[in-house]
DNA sequence: GTGAAAGCGCTAACAT
DNA sequence: ATGTTAGCGCTTTCAC
């Protein structure tokens, strides 16, 4: 009975829970010798590892990974911020970062900006102040306070998405201007002539703006009239296309081909051509970018640019890795490329 | 220079960070008083608040919550843990969870399981390393000593979607049996006779579980035949819907309603009849689960159970803010209830 | 291979 | 309203 409660008392010293100290004096062995058989077990010899081992087994100890990080000054917590999660086009490179840093014992603070700019800015500030070890920004649209307090933390940054010569750090992204002209071209090479593209204006999308761009000026340097421009406010859903349509379809616009710069909405410019009747592509071509798991099912099936999101943060997170290994990269810049996949809508 | 010189010494004690020490003697106070003024602006007089405002300002400091959880053992950090992100069902409530913590100054550490449980345990034991204020959990499938470790943690736990009467702390859910056995009476209702249901049988995924039995007892208690029930190992994809549709259309088998437990095999179902020319639901009826948002867009528009997903983390967020601030609840267990979307395919 | 001492940057508790 | 003292639980550095 007095045993047992001796032990409880030790072992609640502080804040109840089971400290390194505990397991220390449970094994006999100093808390240094603990701390660097966690870290490194080959440093140890094999029996006191082994009483280690147990006392560890007995506690049921838990190292206390804040202290930790006060101490070395690394907190194995990468950030990453993205306009949502709710679209699957972000939510991949999350998840592909987080599966990419985790055996090496990082974990993921996840930030979701709704494509504001204001709030990714107070959002970066928080995740510094938790001492991430490093960042993954989506854009390159950030405001200036955030690029200072960014500069000033002097940890590894990654941005993501938009390609661009003058990284703040590191960028992983694909050419979206380019993408945007490609498409473009294509729609040319198939004899469409008079074109549309369905864009949005939400501040920190950027990468909208360049695909609009690219796709404008391709068409004026093949010639053709300068197309249509729809703009939303904000990002567009699949629910608004029935009324998009409409303002395609209005008289004298003749409209025969339309570029969305986002997938929800062309497939719903797809589903809703169905239900009127209208000929895709005979009528309206279709095309769009991120090329979701849904454009190769829909039918008549979509045409989009694929891009490699998963890549996007598994080329982040390696990136990462290797700066935290000490290593300086060769290649800050990386372009993923993008592939036009042609269906049966243009 | 010398003046520049001696500044910059005096703040790099340390780690060359900016700590609460150089605002304070930059303030003309103590460290203890700037500590309050960042809690609580109000417990400082005017006057010394605006010099240490300013200080701040002119130091660009950052307060560091790594120390400040560890002193204070708060370290206002959420884990969530889902089997993937990929999935706006489980996409949705990490982000409603995110949004309802950050007004309060919490932010969310995302662990992306894959449906194993194994790696569910690991995940687990890494943030409870990282001393998270508390935790939510996707399901109700853990295992024995990931149940150990986060009882013994003493932080406020919330599982999510299975409704179970004795959670392990907290649980906001629906109640996926009722919801099968809700789909079995409506094909029941509109005359179907001869039933399937699409399952996988991943270990973590008790849900999809709940729902089969759910749909198979009810069908039984109408007097119908066992259900053919098609299970697959993992979570379904849209893209196995052809070949699914050959099991389902196999001769003998006169199957003339189907039963989803996940959204996207069901659309890609839609879309594979309509290519095959399958009269839906003349010939086979479709419902399912999830209700995403392309199950009224499709045509025909899909019948299925519509869950406030949304919800699902909002209301665990509030729930852990509840507790963070010292309040017990009353209802420890929420069922958010479902609806049951008759639309074209049934 | 192991241990002792010092400190990471903050907050809690107790002063005044 | 403000300051002083004493940690939080670990890692780093240096010693043996």
């Amino acid at each position: 009975m007095s045993e047992i409660f001796r032990r409880r008392v030790r072992q609640s010293r502080g804040r109840g829970q089971v400290r390194i100290e505990d397991v220390a004096q449970e094994a006999q062995v100093s808390a240094q010798t603990v701390s660097r058989f966690l870290r490194d077990p080959a440093q140890v010899s094999a029996g006191t590892g082994e009483r280690i081992r147990s006392s560890i087994a007995r506690t049921g100890y838990l190292p206390n990974r804040v202290a930790g990080a006060l101490a070395s000054n690394r907190s194995f917590v990468v950030a990453i911020l993205v306009p949502t999660i709710a679209n699957p086009i972000h939510a991949a490179p999350v998840e592909a970062l987080a599966d990419t840093l985790r055996p090496a014992g990082y974990h993921v603070l996840v930030g979701t900006t709704g494509y504001d700019p204001g709030l990714e800015e107070k959002i970066i500030e928080a995740f510094l102040g938790r001492r991430v070890d490093g960042i993954v920004v989506t854009g390159t649209s950030l405001t200036a306070h955030a690029i200072n307090v960014l500069e000033r933390a002097r940890i590894p940054i990654v941005q993501l998405w938009d390609l661009t010569e003058q990284p703040l750090d590191m960028v992983v992204g694909v050419d979206n201007a380019a993408a945007g002209a490609a498409v473009a071209r294509h729609f040319f090479e198939r004899g469409y002539r008079r074109l549309a593209v369905v864009s949005h204006s939400a501040a920190g999308d950027t990468r909208s703006l360049a695909r609009t761009d690219g796709f404008s000026r391709e068409a004026s340097r093949l010639g053709l009239s300068e197309p249509l421009a729809l703009t939303y406010l904000r990002p567009t859903e699949m629910a608004q296309a029935p009324s998009l349509l409409a303002e395609l379809r209005r008289p004298g616009r003749a409209v025969d081909a339309v570029f969305c710069v986002g997938d929800p909405m062309a497939i719903g410019l797809v589903l809703a051509c169905r239900k009127l009747g209208i000929a895709v592509p005979r009528n309206l071509a279709i095309a769009s970018f991120g090329d979701s798991d849904l454009a190769p099912l829909i039918s008549p099936a979509l045409t989009s640019v694929h891009i490699p999101r998963h890549d996007l943060g598994r080329i982040a997170g390696e990136m990462l890795l290797q700066r935290f290994a000490g290593k300086t990269l060769d290649k800050k810049i990386v372009d993923l490329g993008f592939t036009l996949m042609v269906r049966e809508t243009s």
